[in-house]
DNA sequence: TAGATTGTTAATCGATTAACAATC
DNA sequence: TAGATTGTTAATCGATTAACAATC
């Protein structure tokens, strides 16, 4: 099978989150019309997208929810745990570890770190709370894989080094801040001032 | 001046955040290729962002730390205020509501809503929180411009109603789940699990 | 002057959209 | 059969990168 481009591959995990509710609510048909009026996108580039696998469609009749789920999980999904670890158990940290849906897609908070000892010992909706020293031992130990620096920005940088520290090689920054690492580590930012104000600016101008 | 990318502008809100820093740690020069180091960018992609507005750099000394912030503020958020609105002040919401950086950038949170009785009426990081169903009197009178729905994914759509009821034009989903609204409606999603899905399929294959 | 850095034009790359054939 | 829908190939569009000239 040939390469899928890396936007793809985003828009296809919200098919399979979007086929993960029409499931629930018992619709076993669905066509690449309604699918772009759910999502937002345009019919046309959801086959595209779905033509990158094998093809499970039948014309004029649409895809079978189930099927095309199973489809595009089993390429993207199959096989994989993501185990996050999180840094900072403050509101957005509590936030990440009440996220629903991380168990059937696949996702694992497997630890958590924050620098308070009124946090440090205790388990937060079924995951334990360490002091950040003891990150590279547990980490390693429960082999992380993508750390999340949900600290206040004076911390961030502290908490990206932990992450190297530790062998972490992909890193999601909600710290409105940049961190320093090594070029193999792989950063995304997440910087709600710069999502809100690019909403309004790309349509603005 | 031409049309700049949508791309392009979130960048610049970038360099912007970035220069704001370096301002305030005295660093008056920069050059493309620092910069690149600080965005994980290109020094060529960055040179081309700021080519776009008036040139002010200077060859073999880099750009001018305030100048450049001034020349891309100008541009972008001269006499702009964001008018954020919040639904839901659960965890995420009061993350949102704390998150730094918000002034100087000319973002305002004018007003919460929350379905629960203990939490309308009282002010949370100086903003008042109200019963949702009073948002469209109150959304339109403070004029909001954007909608950020941090409720629980079973009480996103309802949220989504009241945004378009008050007549919001532009809508941050953070709840897993897609909202329908009418065409002229702007919806971005924010899905924590498709940000951290994608971050590890990505470099997986 | 030499060298570093900016800024611009052209080339490449990747992603989206359009057009249309295939098929149930 | 007619019509709706999938799936694919080609065309377009936009964004990034490469190459290089300009300049301090």
């Amino acid at each position: 099978m040939k390469k899928i481009p890396r936007k793809t591959i985003t828009r296809v995990l919200l098919y399979i989150r979007t086929l993960e509710t029409l499931a629930k609510e018992k619709r076993f048909l669905v066509s690449s019309k309604q699918l772009a009026e759910i999502t937002g996108l345009s019919d046309v580039q959801i086959r595209k997208d779905i033509s990158n696998f094998k093809s499970v469609g039948k014309p004029r009749i649409g895809y079978r929810t189930a099927e095309l789920k199973k489809t595009l999980q089993n390429y993207l999904l199959q096989d994989i745990t993501v185990r996050l670890v999180l840094f900072g158990v403050g509101n957005l940290g509590s936030a990440i570890l009440q996220y629903p849906g991380f168990h059937q897609n696949k996702i694992k908070l497997v630890a958590a770190f924050d620098v308070s000892r009124e946090k440090t010992g205790k388990r937060i909706c079924g995951v334990k709370v360490y002091p950040v020293d003891r990150a590279p031992e547990i980490i390693k130990r429960l082999h992380g894989d993508i750390g999340i620096i949900a600290v206040p920005k004076e911390r961030a940088q502290e908490a990206a080094d932990y992450m190297v520290l530790s062998g972490l090689q992909k890193i999601v920054n909600f710290a409105p801040c940049p961190v320093s690492v090594p070029v193999k580590v792989q950063v995304k930012n997440i910087d709600f001032t710069i999502e809100f104000l690019s909403l309004f600016c790309n349509t603005q101008k």
